[in-house]
DNA sequence: CTAGCCTCCGTACTCAAGTACGGAGTCAAG
DNA sequence: CTTGACTCCGTACTTGAGTACGGAGGCTAG
């Protein structure tokens, strides 16, 4: 589990972020991981916190962030602004409920869709597209009341 | 909210839907939403479960899904297939577990900069990169053991 | 000392998900 | 019967997030 301080080349970083180079140079472009400060004319040597950084990175585009956003939040690690930070966080706190809201919701209709598909041939079609559908809705969370009824019929 | 039956054009749709008419019509050529079948020559018809799907679409985006995995998840709704569609089911259940997980490391992770950001200056960076990095470690669920310790200082 | 593998850097290409645009047709109001 | 608002359709452009490529240089094993 990547233990004791890891230290490498941008290669060996790489693969232990689970990327390419190409993905670690582009990441420094967006500003999203700081370029070692390399010593004259030498190759740049990255530790543990980079290979945390790029892994967050990825998980969070996987929750449907974008880099701006995942950028955003990485300035809240980074300590420095602070009560600045509070505000963002909170910011991104909304969006983060919002998605577990929705997450729920798609993994009850999966699981139903996995329990009873079989079992209910004949009448109904629902639930997946049902369980999203309420969300779009009220777009702020009033009314968090699930009321997990078919939809897609008519 | 949407109630009995909505019926209308491409237009009505899309600002029903929250997306635009161009949208709407990019849906239809990635086979995410049917075209409705019009009688010779005359503008099409949209009802209520059009809306409904390009909602989903849109929630589901938000929740980092492809438009591709999205339409995989539609013809899970559309019925037919029924045992395959638990198979798949059963697959996409895995990834929204593993989102939910990530998801909530990380509304712990923001909630710990809201409430102690400003509390404990001086020693500390962390929680944010902490929250998602034991995920990217181990990518099938083994050790869900949250030790939420600081990782980004040395 | 040279071959192979790496880093460094810039530029260019790709792919997904739209957006924009322009011309043609339709319909209802003025 | 024309004007405005809309649909329809194709094509082209844009943006985000990488990928690929090619030349130049450095290190180390044979």
């Amino acid at each position: 589990m990547s233990q004791d301080t890891f230290r490498g080349t941008i290669g060996t970083l790489a693969e232990a972020a689970g990327v390419t180079v190409e993905t670690i140079r582009f990441y420094q472009r967006k500003q999203l991981l700081a370029e070692p400060t390399r010593r004259r004319g030498e190759v740049r040597q990255y530790g543990a916190d980079a290979v945390a950084r790029v892994r967050f990175v990825k998980a969070a585009q996987r929750l449907g962030f974008s880099l701006v956003e995942i950028a955003g939040l990485l300035t809240l690690d980074d300590g420095a602004h602070c009560d600045e930070a509070r505000v963002v966080a909170e910011g991104r706190l909304n969006d983060v409920r919002a998605k577990l809201r929705d997450l729920r919701r798609m993994k009850a209709a999966l699981e139903a869709v996995v329990a009873d598909c079989c079992a209910t041939r004949g009448t109904v079609t629902c639930p997946l597209i049902a369980s999203l559908h309420a969300t779009a809705v009220d777009r702020d969370d009033r009314s968090a009341g699930r009321q997990a009824g078919c939809l897609t019929g008519t």
